[in-house]
DNA sequence: TCTCGTCAAGAGCACTGCTCTCGTAGACTC
DNA sequence: GAGTCTACGAGAGCAGTGCTCTTGACGAGA
């Protein structure tokens, strides 16, 4: 019966990535409060009501194309990485690609690192697709040395490392998720403008900063 | 009210503080998304086209509440600051009241530190308030020491250290904004969620990383 | 006192998200 | 192949939005 069904579903998957891919033109283009049902529909030669029966609220497309950012985000991560280089040009190259997606894609990045959408709830099916830059990152700085932890600090490292499926010793995962937090510090400023007029190209600034937190996270040559 | 024999300068400054005032209100409940001009409007018992008497667009209205946030975030760094004390202490002191503020006033926190309002140009009046807490941890590392940068590196951070009008070193520049965008990226992450359900409460986390980052601008005891 | 500028009010335009109903054409069942 | 079902697009409509324009009133300065 599945095999009658595929047409329709064919159909109905092809209209839903053409939605998408209409929506993510609108995004980049307007931003994410000016993307409209009403103006994908439009632009697509439908009626507005004949959105509703594959998105039935903007949420829910705001909500697939936050998991597509993620995931598309993630694969740029695990396409960058290079098991067999050495753990800081690993870590480096991994942290460039990251900033180059955002770059390439700076609507979709403020999707998903930028303000939370307003009333809106990620939903579970996010969770997956969110961690699989940190995953990466943290593969690389599996073998890193533990340092001291004050033991809060050590059981929300070890979970951490556990919600990512990972060996990593707590004291080196707590210096993986800081010098995360650091990245996507710079690559937000960089792409919401707060280096504006004073560190522009930033490429410098941020290739020796991330070389220095491959250092820091104990992935020295 | 009981106000009599008010100016119209002071009434008018007046209804604009009420305005703002709920503004920051609904900000605060319903998200940047869900502000509208006709809502702060009925809320005041104003009908809506009055609102257009004292702010000519929304956007004029989220630029003043922007420059307040600058400004209170700002005078919140300032006050934490205490220039009798070890400068380690004080880069932590007022790395912790910026976290504070951001945690007690999550939307205009995001208002500033979030992703961009789309179609929103920033004026030049945003720029002073901006920098104010930049300037305040700058002043804190200014004798610390330098250290040696690429020649375009060395630029930009002799050019934002003149922009902060600070005397300090291009390389310890350098470490302070890094510094910074770790301060800003993990009080984002937090703010935002995505620690959620790892690291909460992420007080031990972000004054362990504010106390090392201490040491690596070169606050060092 | 009189003029002028400021103010709130209200109607109106174009837009939004979302809901409902209604034929129809295609997909599945027998 | 005929018949049933259902997914689909069209269209009207509701409540809300930002913003504009006009109108009338009222208070402050000349």
């Amino acid at each position: 019966m599945a095999e009658h069904r595929t047409t329709r579903h064919q159909a109905r998957a092809a209209a839903i990535r053409q939605i998408k891919d209409e929506a993510r033109r609108q995004l980049r283009e307007d931003g994410v409060h000016n993307l409209s049902l009403r103006g994908v529909a439009r632009s697509m030669g439908f009626v507005s009501s004949a959105i509703y029966r594959y998105f039935p609220s903007r949420d829910e497309l705001l909500t697939a194309l936050i998991i597509d950012a993620y995931d598309a985000l993630g694969e740029a991560a695990e396409q960058a990485d290079d098991p067999g280089a050495p753990r800081a040009q690993r870590w480096a190259r991994v942290c460039r690609a990251v900033r180059a997606w955002a770059l390439a894609n700076p609507a979709e990045y403020m999707l998903i690192y930028g303000s939370p959408i307003p009333g809106y709830q990620a939903p579970r099916d996010t969770v997956g697709p969110a961690t699989r830059v940190a995953k990466v990152l943290t593969t690389i700085a599996e073998d890193a040395p533990d340092s001291p932890l004050s033991p809060t600090l050590a059981k929300q490292m070890t979970d951490t490392a556990a919600a990512l499926d990972s060996p990593i010793a707590p004291g080196a995962m707590a210096r993986v998720v800081r010098a995360w937090t650091q990245v996507s510090g710079m690559v937000s400023f960089e792409l919401f403008g707060q280096f504006r007029g004073a560190i522009e190209p930033a490429d410098e600034f941020f290739d020796a900063a991330v070389a220095d937190l491959a250092e820091q996270v104990g992935l020295g040559s």
